[in-house]
DNA sequence: CTAATATATACGTGTGAACGTAAATAAGAA
DNA sequence: TTCTTATTTACGTTCACACGTATATATTAG
């Protein structure tokens, strides 16, 4: 693989990681791995401004990690890949590591 | 477990997701899942400027994701959790999943 | 068609990330 | 100490993201 092809899949990969970079767009994944939801339920259930989730929505669907589906008038996102899930919860893991960490740093001062 | 513990745990994942969302940082930590190196190689091997190349390891060390250790003049950076590596894998095949379903629609064009 | 509801977008603002260049710090060699 | 190499940081610029508020679009009910 030359560099130019490797530089653009890494490109790739990054854009899709940097839609995993922010708060609400975790909890609306993980609220979508229980199934799929509307804008009004993910508002509700997250506590976030009906503009708010409908912008990270848009986020996810672009980064196509959600896919959409009509209901009468509501539009219905749900999870477009399940391994999205499986990779943050290894992430939760690494995360869960350094907090242990910190905190026999933590009692090691005293 | 109460909404302000989840935000906080959501928040300091989405830190960690942060610093996967650039492509020179992945090209980083998969050139570290080889083994450690020290800042010269790493702008060697990856075609980057020292000063980029100091200031996205920074970014990694600062989210704990990679750990230093100095030889004489030179310090080695190292990856601190393998599982890093293992998330990064499940969204590259994410990625080829989406790459997938597009080339799929680029043939149903024609 | 009109009203009501669900979803999406425009605008303005504040904040933070990434970079190149140049200067600063740190450790070892002479 | 002085020189050299390795690493890090400061400065200034540019760009992208997240948000609240207000407005726009789209679908269904009456």
């Amino acid at each position: 693989m030359d560099r130019a092809l490797r530089e653009e899949i890494d490109q790739l990969h990054a854009e899709l990681c940097q839609g995993l970079a922010d708060s609400k767009r975790i909890a609306i994944l993980y609220a979508l791995s229980d199934g799929p939801k509307n804008v009004s339920e993910i508002m509700e259930t997250l506590e976030m401004s009906r503009a708010t989730a409908t912008r990270h929505l848009k986020v996810l669907r672009e980064s196509a990690m959600v896919n959409t589906e009509r209901d009468g008038v509501s539009i219905y996102y749900s999870l477009a890949d399940k391994r999205v899930i499986l990779a943050l919860n290894l992430l939760r893991e690494v995360l869960a590591g350094i907090l242990s960490q910190r905190k026999a740093l933590a009692e090691a001062i005293l």
